[in-house]
DNA sequence: AATCTATTTAGATAAATTTCTAAATAGATA
DNA sequence: TATCTATTTAGAAATTTATCTAAATAGATT
């Protein structure tokens, strides 16, 4: 696994505090835009940057894209780090 | 703990090899730095940029500066994550 | 004291990132 | 089919980052 754009991604406090929202449940785009001052493009070029590294994954449904986090992802981080600190 | 310096730090491929270097050992900056393709004067910053995440410390000796793994702020952040997917 | 060695700091530049506004897409509903 | 709703995409501007060269620092050696 390449861990460039997994870093990229939470490299950043927005996306870092949508993973945490994420930690809840199933979100849609709109749901977690709401949280942030921001407008809605900028937090949905944010949830591109998470998709792209596999960190949350959307399902669609009606005209909503909902998000969810990818536990197995951050597993393989935890065990990249653990090199480090294990 | 916050975790803005640390995600930075570990977000670049020359800062990963750094550590990755450090796992068998303690090493001076110039051994490090002769492991890349670039500047000492660059190197010296990656240094600069891991040492303020505090993934590394420094320990000075006659004019070398060597530099160690700080084991336990990557503890620290595996901890972090495992709520995402521990 | 003068010089050498190891390393960092300063200043500049090119590239990447974050954010905005405006426009586009696409499914749902009237 | 026309329009409404949810969301993304495009293009532009401001900021941050990675890199270089040149200069500075500071301890060691002659």
């Amino acid at each position: 696994m390449a861990f460039q754009d997994t870093f990229k991604a939470l490299n950043d406090p927005v996306r870092r505090d949508i993973c945490t929202m994420l930690r809840s449940g199933v979100l849609s785009a709109g749901e977690i835009a709401a949280s942030f001052d921001m407008t809605q493009a900028t937090v949905s070029y944010h949830l591109s940057i998470l998709k792209k590294a596999d960190l949350i994954f959307e399902k669609k449904d009606k005209n909503f894209i909902y998000y969810e986090l990818n536990a197995s992802v951050f597993q393989e981080l935890i065990m990249w780090l653990q090199q480090f600190g294990g």
